[in-house]
DNA sequence: GAAAGCTCCGTAAACGTTTTACCGCACAAA
DNA sequence: TTTGTGCGGTAAAACGTTTACGGAGCTTTC
């Protein structure tokens, strides 16, 4: 590995003077820059990032939290979406990224531990349960971080519109002259979920449709198994309901079979609606109403917001960002009968 | 941050001490490495990585390569298991790992080029293009290196039994009955697909089930359409099939609704498999047969190899592992008519 | 009782950068 | 002639580690 050194000796001039040229500084003349850049180039020279960093204090890493237990990791298809847009704009601005987890070399640490280990410049938060006392002590150091889909205090945070999104979807229905819509929804306490029940009450409460306690089931994100009980609860209500809202594209699969095996047709006899907008919701027959998320969006902006507060002379105050979806109608609803 | 030299102040040895204290070496007291060690810990020492880095050429971060664009990157489920299986199976033996990119800062480079900058050590590749001169670039150097689902000269690679599972797929359904079996695969000139290609040949000649090649049509891996208009194709045919296997779940489901648009049920008319045994397979009606592929061996497996190669003492060979997968029948297939 | 061998610890150089302080020089102004 | 003022460059320290080497004190060995 050929060393600023070296190229300092093939240059004839001193390794201070190599560093200048090729950090784009002004004290030097642009002849001899330009020297060095030719050079370096036909030597291969390429720069060591840890001895930058040792220097400096700056990796240009980048650093993801997430969990990966329970399956809502990396195949986490929302997730994994969202991630992949993240990456692209932090390589774009020369970043690379890089997984946070709890240990240093082989032994148990703590996130924020990791973080400085590594000397990440930033760290993205997503998937991760905010009651986690570590993940707390991440959030409240002076890390710039981001978070996705919750807020934390006054940190920096990416928010998809989980509250518009699902009015958007009542209001659908609603126009299509359902007055019974059930709503099976993912896990309580996630502010994802919490948002998403705040959106279709008040959109109900809005068009004077009524939300009785037998409605609302509680499920799984991604989980086909628990939608289809709640489905087959539902549908064994004396007045059962005309439509029926799922967390998520996968889940509504199992919801529609079971509706399905219960003999009703979608959506002559139901209609049906995930979220997230998944491919796998124009891939259904009929295609499934959803709410499609702009993950690119999503993970653009987190990496903007985060890259922002590393380089930010201290004045610059976090923020929250909003980024909304699109209703994405499909045949899985029609009007009620 | 309090560094090696602030902890040598207060435990009154030197660094050089205080750094065996903290790697294990031998030449130094039980006492005064407990000693430090209870300091190191009341004072919240932390080792900084780029320091230790740049002085050992060791980073502990293996790099991870893989192409993102046309959806094949991290939202592809079969790779994102795999990764997540790597991932965590490298964390175990105290590696982190990063995400590999053509560019070194802000300018444009080479993969090889990124990896050197960085100074990982080593690379697991997967989903991408080994025609791509810069990947064989990588591939070629020194760098200790693992493919997955490919073998690159004889570097290491672990590899999924694609004919195999073809095979099984083919033996199933030719005990069921069916002589007139369809193959709907990916895309050509991948090392997968032409492994389950002679798979499906082999078995069928086996069986001695005809294979005209109007039962085998190119489609598109994860594309819902290309799958549902080959379909149809076969659907058309005079002499229809009576099972068409697709070349993963998510296809099939295109396939499926195909057959169904064409009055056909499924499977008393017509039997479907997938391949990969992705959570979808079993979330579908009837539940889809298909080859589920150990992604997590796969992953762990590379990880292993990978790092095997990383601490070799220069003899060990690079090697190819298959880990075999598991034919799960669903009610997809069913005796033939 | 001296040579030899351990055990434990310190000294100092090195890894590849960046950055601060400084120096010499040419040129213009006084 | 002196004094300033940029400009182009150098020297050297520093970042936080690891490690080869050496040395002091002790024990063993013949």
């Amino acid at each position: 590995m050929v060393s600023i050194k070296d190229l300092a000796a093939a240059c004839g001039v001193s390794v201070a003077t190599i560093s200048k040229a090729l950090n784009g500084r002004s004290d030097i003349s642009e002849a001899t820059r330009l020297r060095v850049l030719h050079i370096a180039e036909t030597m291969g020279y390429m720069p060591n990032s840890a001895a930058r960093a040792l220097k400096t204090n700056r990796t240009y890493n980048l650093g993801v939290l997430f969990v990966d237990e329970s399956q809502n990791g990396l195949t986490n298809e929302y997730f994994a979406a969202v991630l992949d847009a993240f990456k692209r704009a932090a390589e774009d601005e020369g970043y690379d990224i890089t997984f946070i987890n709890r240990n240093i070399g082989k032994r148990q640490a703590g996130y924020l531990e990791h973080c400085r280990y590594r000397g990440v410049d930033g760290v993205v938060a997503a998937c991760v349960d905010f009651a986690d006392p570590e993940v707390i002590r991440l959030m409240q150091s002076d890390l710039p971080v981001v978070t996705v889909d919750y807020v934390f205090d006054n940190r920096a945070a990416v928010l998809s519109d989980n509250a518009a999104g699902m009015q958007q979807i009542v209001h659908h229905l609603g126009a299509l002259g359902h007055r019974r819509i059930a709503y099976i929804h993912g896990e309580r306490f996630s502010s994802v979920t919490e948002k998403r029940l705040a959106g279709y009450y008040k959109a109900c409460a809005e068009a004077g449709i009524p939300t009785p306690d037998e409605y609302v089931l509680p499920a799984v994100y991604h989980d086909v198994q628990s939608s289809a009980v709640c489905t087959q609860k539902l549908l064994a209500l004396p007045n059962r309901p005309t439509a029926i809202l799922y967390p998520d594209d996968f889940s509504a699969v199992g919801g529609i079979h079971a509706a399905i095996d219960a003999g009703l047709c979608i959506p002559e006899d139901l209609s049906i609606a995930g979220y997230d907008g998944t491919p796998l919701a124009a891939a259904l027959s009929p295609r499934l109403t959803t709410y499609r998320q702009d993950t690119n969006a999503l993970g653009r902006r987190a990496a903007q917001l985060l890259i922002a507060q590393v380089d930010a002379p201290r004045s610059t105050l976090p923020e929250q960002y909003t980024v909304s979806g699109r209703l994405q109608v499909g045949g899985s609803t029609a009007v009620s009968v």
